[in-house]
DNA sequence: CCGGCACTTGCGTTGTTGCGCAAGTGGTGA
DNA sequence: TCACCACTTGCGCAACAACGCAAGTGCCGG
């Protein structure tokens, strides 16, 4: 049996994880780091509004980040991240 | 590339795995069937509110049902579910 | 029938989330 | 130093979710 701090935190990874917008950041991510307005246009909402997705995955453990000059770059964390999106999605389909 | 319909379905699955009761079932159901009212005493809340997570749960596809008499036995719907949540209490540890 | 048990559903309240917009921060090049 | 670009943060609002409580449904034993 698990403890409920941990199992809080699981949760905030699923929380990570309800989100269409913040789906569609990690498949792009899949195929390497992107900066914050490639994956806007991508995703296709504002910035801000996608900093903000961008830091609910990051405060989940999901993204990390690299700054190069004024543009920063995300990547996922770990490939589990991506293992554990492709395992969601075939019990979705 | 995804379809937006599909990365939805997939958010659904993540919305559900957003909660720390949810989870707690999900744990629970690990070790077999349940009913409604052991689900609520193992979890902590009232049947009413256990009754509405796992409405979640099934909405989502996470797990189904088995009536016997009066009383209603959950169990997972899949062993990947299991799988996926495993990955993710991983992550976050 | 009828009372009772197991569960679901409806409702109102309260807390959380997603979003747009405006303002702030920090690095860069003129 | 100054304008500019990439990004983050603050704020207000509308939509949604969790919970407790009351009422409804469905299944039994008597």
């Amino acid at each position: 049996m698990n403890t409920d701090v941990e199992r809080q935190r699981a949760a905030r990874i699923g929380r990570a994880l309800a989100d269409p917008k913040r789906l569609c950041v990690l498949e792009t991510l899949a195929a390497g780091e992107a900066s914050v307005s490639e994956l806007s246009a991508c995703v296709g909402c504002q910035v801000p509004n996608m900093s903000q997705h961008l830091a609910v995955l990051r405060s989940a453990g999901l993204v990390s980040t690299r700054r190069d000059g004024s543009t920063v770059y995300y990547r996922l964390a770990d490939p589990r991240v991506l293992e554990a999106y492709r395992l969601i999605q075939g019990l979705a389909s």
